[in-house]
DNA sequence: GCACACCATCTTGTATCCAAGAACCGATGC
DNA sequence: GCATCGGTTCTTGGATACAAGATGGTGTGC
């Protein structure tokens, strides 16, 4: 008889072979984005383990990978913590993704351009350039291709680490962006932005391209801005 | 691989407590930035934890954490090994440095500038605004001068999430921006050029400061391009 | 009622134990 | 000589045991 640890079924990924401990990261990161897991809520590391049916050693080894990508934190034998909100933190990593997503559309305008850009712009440009009639409705759909628009014009870049680091930054800010695709406005001023924003890539104006995306983040930043715990909660409570 | 003393007692940092496993972490990673660890070489678990008299526990902590930041992978059920070199990979992070800095910088030309920025660049003016014969001929000491002099210009922008990309980055390219430190006429080269750059930034000239600064990181990239592996084991056998 | 000491409980940090599989080495068949 | 089979050892992944200290509640002195 081949003996297998009891394991939650959420933990058994067919035909993808991850370990616990990846597992139970994915689940907590997954549980904080979807305000299963509200900042400042405490927990322990015995409680996750009989939660999520595994021994305390992969938990630990998914907290402190949480812990160094900035989403939870240890207190010294008493437990651990999710991070309370920091808005400085949030405006903060716009300004990186500002930075980041603003060399790589640079790039992308550069006149030597790969045929694999050329195909993500393709790719892109069947997406958001489409009739009024034929765009998304559908939040959750729309908020899932923003992410993706964003990542992929800076992975065609061709900077595979300045693409991890974008990456990073869009985990983070995820909890509270999506809390931007509520209201069908900001829906339709995304595919306008987005349409343009591929529209000067595709003539090559660099100028006009950065200045776009620019402007494009910082109405979300701005909106981000307006957004309080109140509404966090709210967006919590809604689940 | 070249066998490595056990290194018990720098484990014991007084009046720092810090974990066994924070001690494991740091030890392999000096080792792997000075050349005791080589990228290609394999190790074990209990290899190291024979070696730094911990248990396997804090050896494996640490040892994940240097595989989330790109230093070693784990082979599943056959040890350990330091990433070998990346070329690709280092020219990538040279490039990220430079988006990063020139931003740091610019925004340190800013007409607003408080106080504690004027404090770091009066801090930085002392060091490297010097007369020729009160500059120092320490390699090792003009090394560490000059990543803290790039890291202090990120850290006075005011973007914490931006300072601690660069400082990850700051980590990675260590093992090789050190070769770049071997040669008096680069560290004359490294004195002219912050002192042309910390000027601009105190004349509040932006175009100024961000085109040297890009220079000044593209020389030495230019530099790092031309190492070879068989330097990097040359250095590796001075020790 | 209130402050404080003490003790039971809880939590993380570390050590050790077990399971499953990879690697290696030697014997064996031909 | 060479390939192959088998088992022994080694390795990581996970589970459990133990240690040290933080926490919280309770009882006691006043």
């Amino acid at each position: 008889m081949k003996s297998v640890p009891p394991q939650a079924a959420a933990l058994q990924a067919p035909g993808l072979r991850r370990s616990a401990a990846d597992a139970v990261y994915q689940q907590v990161k997954q549980d904080i984005a979807e305000f299963r897991l509200i900042p400042g809520d405490r927990l322990t590391e015995n409680e996750l383990s009989l939660r999520l049916q595994v021994s305390r050693t992969p938990v630990r080894q998914a907290l402190y990978r949480l812990q160094q990508e900035g989403y939870v934190e240890v207190l010294f034998r008493s437990g651990w913590r999710v991070l309370p909100f920091d808005f400085d933190k949030f405006e903060q990593l716009y300004d990186l993704r500002i930075l980041l997503e603003s060399a790589a559309v640079a790039r992308l305008c550069d006149a030597t351009v790969a045929q694999r850009r050329q195909d993500v712009l393709d790719g892109l440009n069947a997406i958001w350039l489409v009739p009024p009639e034929q765009r998304s409705a559908d939040t959750v759909q729309v908020s899932q291709w923003d992410e993706a628009f964003h990542c992929a014009l800076v992975e065609a870049a061709g900077n595979q680490e300045l693409a991890r680091v974008h990456r990073d930054v869009t985990d983070r800010i995820r909890i509270i962006r999506r809390l931007d695709f509520t209201k069908q406005a900001r829906i339709d001023a995304t595919y306008d932005e987005h349409a343009k924003i591929l529209k000067a890539i595709g003539r090559k104006r660099v100028e006009q391209a950065t200045l776009l995306l620019r402007t494009h983040i910082e109405t979300s930043q701005a909106e981000v801005r307006k957004i309080t715990l109140h509404q966090v909660f709210m967006a919590r409570q809604a689940k």
